[in-house]
DNA sequence: CTACACAATATTGTTAACAATCACAAGTCT
DNA sequence: AGACTTGTGATTGTTAACAATATTGTGTAG
């Protein structure tokens, strides 16, 4: 009960963020998280600390923790960093894929494309984020995995954020035409889909630069005066 | 003192690392850390799990914290991590570094020199990872840089562990060629000495890697039988 | 009616005491 | 002598109480 406390306030935080059921600015009272997950402050606040060295959570002094609300800045550097890890990534992956990885990935495309004509919204964002982690799984690089874990929980606060809720979260078909070409052992194809793949993504959201404002006069201020 | 105190843990373990005073497999006993840094268990704690989320400590229930020993494995990730991250990290760098930045980069490489020249091994060291967090702050991407960071602390673990106390830690002018290639505008020279650079620097410690046996009697088994 | 000051409440930060576990050493038995 | 058990001390894990701070609500003066 004792790790598990603690990991299951992390990984249930996350699991929240990755669905967007945690938007971004959220406070993480001490107290609430304490009675969902039946267990003392102590648990809490190292669940927290380490939510905070992963940056999806801003711990402020006297004021408790919030979900992080990261700035245009900060999301494009994410995108960048997204970029360069998951180009090695997907080097790693095409030169180790076997037949049955290969299986794997046109599997969960398969599970995408039936979650998104369900309509089933909540798990379509959930497995569109998951595609990546499992080329992260399949690279053998553990270190490269965990920063792509990060960013790519980084990405869907930023989706969240910035993207219009309605609008369609991936290209149905830029998975598969990655998985493609894994399989036919193409590295410039794949290269450069990856590359298209997540410059799609971040444009497909639009990330307001300037947001100089801090105030939300501009944003709530009625209409009659 | 209260954020002062845990950050001051944090940074103290990490420069300690940094310049090879803290070894792999160290313990940091709680007691202990709560007198250097005259703070109470509850921050130690906290410095502890931000160090665990950063790799550097290893984390033992019942048992205590250690400073990480990094496995072969581990060293090869962290290594190709690197020239991952180093890559982008010298393209952004390559287009935006300024006159100012480059004097700075060249009177860093003058203090390496001087450093080495003076046989001040421990300055000579952490001024050799110095360099490249320098490259990390002047790319102008906060969270490349934090992943520079995570994975050259990482490295000096890898280093203090697997290569010979007196081996030459980096050649002396393959840091002044990267700053020429930045100087020059040239980009190809500049991936391809940086790619250079981090082999060399990986090959130059040896990372065994046949550590199949667990157990010490292959080791310390007494010759006479 | 607005703006400011003050009080009440709730939340976080800190500390200390207690419990559980581990490491080491002494002792016992074969 | 060697291996096993037991007991002691030290270290980590857990909990609760207390202090400090922020937030919210109330009341009063202008």
């Amino acid at each position: 009960m004792n790790q598990t406390a603690e990991q299951s306030i992390v990984s249930g935080v996350l699991e929240a963020i990755a669905e967007h059921r945690l938007k971004a600015g959220v406070k993480l009272g001490e107290q609430d998280l304490c009675e969902i997950y039946h267990c003392n402050r102590a648990h809490v606040r190292r669940a927290l600390a380490t939510l905070e060295a992963q940056k999806v959570v801003k711990l402020e002094p006297n004021r408790g923790a919030f979900i992080a609300t990261p700035t245009p800045d900060e999301a494009r550097n994410v995108f960048q960093a997204r970029r360069a890890i998951e180009r090695v990534i997907a080097e790693n992956v095409l030169r180790k894929a076997s037949a049955d990885d290969i299986a794997r990935l046109r599997d969960h495309v398969e599970q995408e494309q039936q979650a998104r004509q369900s309509s089933e919204r909540r798990n379509a964002i959930r497995l569109s984020g998951r595609f990546h982690l499992i080329l992260g799984e399949m690279c053998g690089n553990e270190v490269l995995d965990e920063f792509l874990n990060e960013l790519v929980m980084r990405s869907s606060l930023i989706i969240s954020m910035y993207s219009a809720s309605q609008a369609p979260l991936c290209g149905d078909e830029e998975h598969e035409l990655i998985v493609d070409a894994i399989a036919a052992g193409d590295e410039t194809a794949l290269l450069e889909r990856i590359e298209h793949h997540l410059h799609h993504l971040e444009r497909s959201i639009a990330i307001e630069t300037d947001n100089t404002s801090p105030n939300l006069k501009d944003i709530l201020q009625p209409p009659s005066g």
